[in-house]
DNA sequence: GTTTATTATAGTTGTTCTCTATGAATGGTA
DNA sequence: TACCATTCATAGAGAACAACTATAATAAAC
């Protein structure tokens, strides 16, 4: 059974001729015979009686109709309902965000995308790098939110924007009111590290050692909220993000820029390089770059 | 699109892959792949993203899912659905009844074929031969029940029974006692004859015309139930079916069967010789068969 | 790096749908 | 009655399309 056969078979039905019937559907009428006839083997039925000059449906003919008419609608509808539904911003979009950027972005990137896009289905995951990549490459995120380097060489990065690490002292130091920030000058001071399964921990800890500083490490925490509140304690300085400084400011902690060699992260969306990518993930990735305090 | 390519595509959905789909299919993996292109030409977007070890949905494909899963359902029930109907006596029927014959069977044959076929819709139509003949020649009524002849060269008739006509004739007159009844006897009587519109009226009249027989008519009226009620006030005899003796007896009349050349019509059901013989249609034929007062 | 597994491509074969031409039958008309 | 017009069915040729085999390209696993 073939949807051309169910056409043929309405057309026959509306025009109540086959000649007619084949005039509409663009076929010549032994074509359009020959596949009634098909079907009637098919469903072992005759389905019009031919008397020659005019044809009548049969019992099975006229229980065909309901059925051949629903299905030849739903197909109708198949290509256009698609388009509209992704038009209208249908879809589902698995996105992954690592620990030390979803506090000052998921929020107000979740907001806005609810917003524009209320039918579609938004799911989000906070991993760290590693696992973001693995979940990426087996296309159980569509969108990594991640900081460079990305190393698989099935995903592919498109870069948000450069985020500079400032240095982040309690008034207790005097980090906090020194005009300008050497680099080498960190080693002076208690230091709060982010641990490296972090990829922040682990560009901090690179940092410092390009630049052959030798960190005074009084504390290792998993969390980047807990860095920041043991600063604000003043049990030591550390290296944040600028959106931390700029979502999260404390009141008692000054954020200071380094001189000369700048600590930097590239905060880049990573995607699959063979997958599509769909118009919500597009969206998506564009509402974070908006998003993301600077 | 075509339904094959539908069913290629569900198969790579539950199985994930175009291979093992293929060998689901039983076809070759690239005729699988061609087609599943195809489809997504036609639908104007990717359907999966291939990622070389697997294949992934994209929201295109997620959003063909559920209707694609339908249409598939459907088309696999029609055929079943179809046998299912018939089978279960759903379908409709249009049958014809002359007016000299339904009031003796239409009542007990319309209940039993209610009783036997509940699902079916039936309709009755009480015509005199000529309009049954018109309407079975333009497929408006499927069997018709009526009496020979039936001249037209489309229609087919199939004999249920022979039916004879009886002399009723009131008490009033000694034809009512006679031992036996001689055709020539009837002109001795005033005769109530039914109008020649009806076939029966035609029937009548041939067969006087026939046996030599010079009626003495002093009523024609158009309703053999109006000859009954006159013959039975004594107004003249006549010759009715016997199924009105056998269904609607009066006490004062007697139904004497002729002596020599027997009056009698042939009671038929007439069908469209091109038309299929529906279920229905034979089990109705059946039951008037089954059902006709003898 | 090699192997295995998977999909894509190319070219050929085979099926099937469509077409033209013609036949058969009905219904109306001279 | 005979003829004509209309309509569906049949037959055979041609075209379109889907299937196959073989092979390439790619990715994951060892």
């Amino acid at each position: 059974m073939e949807i051309h056969q169910l056409e043929y078979f309405m057309a026959i039905v509306d025009t109540g001729s086959f000649s007619r019937a084949a005039e509409y559907c663009s076929v010549a009428q032994p074509s359009l015979s020959q596949q009634i006839k098909k079907l009637e083997v098919e469903i072992g039925h005759l389905l019009f009686d031919r008397l020659g000059r005019s044809v009548v449906l049969t019992d099975a003919g006229k229980m065909l109709i309901p059925k051949a008419r629903k299905i030849l609608e739903e197909f109708q509808g198949i290509k256009t309902e698609i388009q509209a539904d992704i038009h209208e911003g249908q879809g589902t979009l698995a996105v992954g965000f690592i620990p030390t950027v979803s506090p000052f972005v998921l929020p107000s990137v979740i907001r806005r995308f609810s917003q524009e896009f209320p039918n579609a289905s938004l799911e989000v995951h906070e991993d760290l790098t590693e696992d973001i990549v693995q979940k990426l490459v087996a296309a159980e995120l569509d969108v990594g939110i991640t900081s460079l380097p990305i190393k698989h060489k099935m995903l592919q990065t498109e870069e948000l924007l450069t985020e500079t690490l400032l240095v982040a002292s309690s008034s207790k130091y005097d980090l906090a009111t020194r005009a300008s920030i050497q680099v080498r000058e960190l080693d002076d001071f208690p230091f709060i590290a982010l641990n490296e399964v972090h990829c922040l921990g682990e560009q901090v800890q690179s940092f410092c050692y390009q630049e052959e500083v030798d960190l005074n490490i009084v504390c290792h925490t998993s969390q980047l909220s807990t860095v920041h509140k043991c600063v604000a304690m003043g049990l030591g300085v550390s290296l944040v993000p600028q959106a931390l400084a700029l979502n999260d400011p404390v009141a008692d902690v000054a954020y200071r820029t380094i001189s000369g060699s700048l600590p930097q992260r590239k905060i880049v969306a990573t995607t699959h390089k063979k997958r599509h990518r769909s118009y919500l993930a597009s969206q998506f990735i564009q509402i974070v770059r908006e998003e993301y305090p600077q």
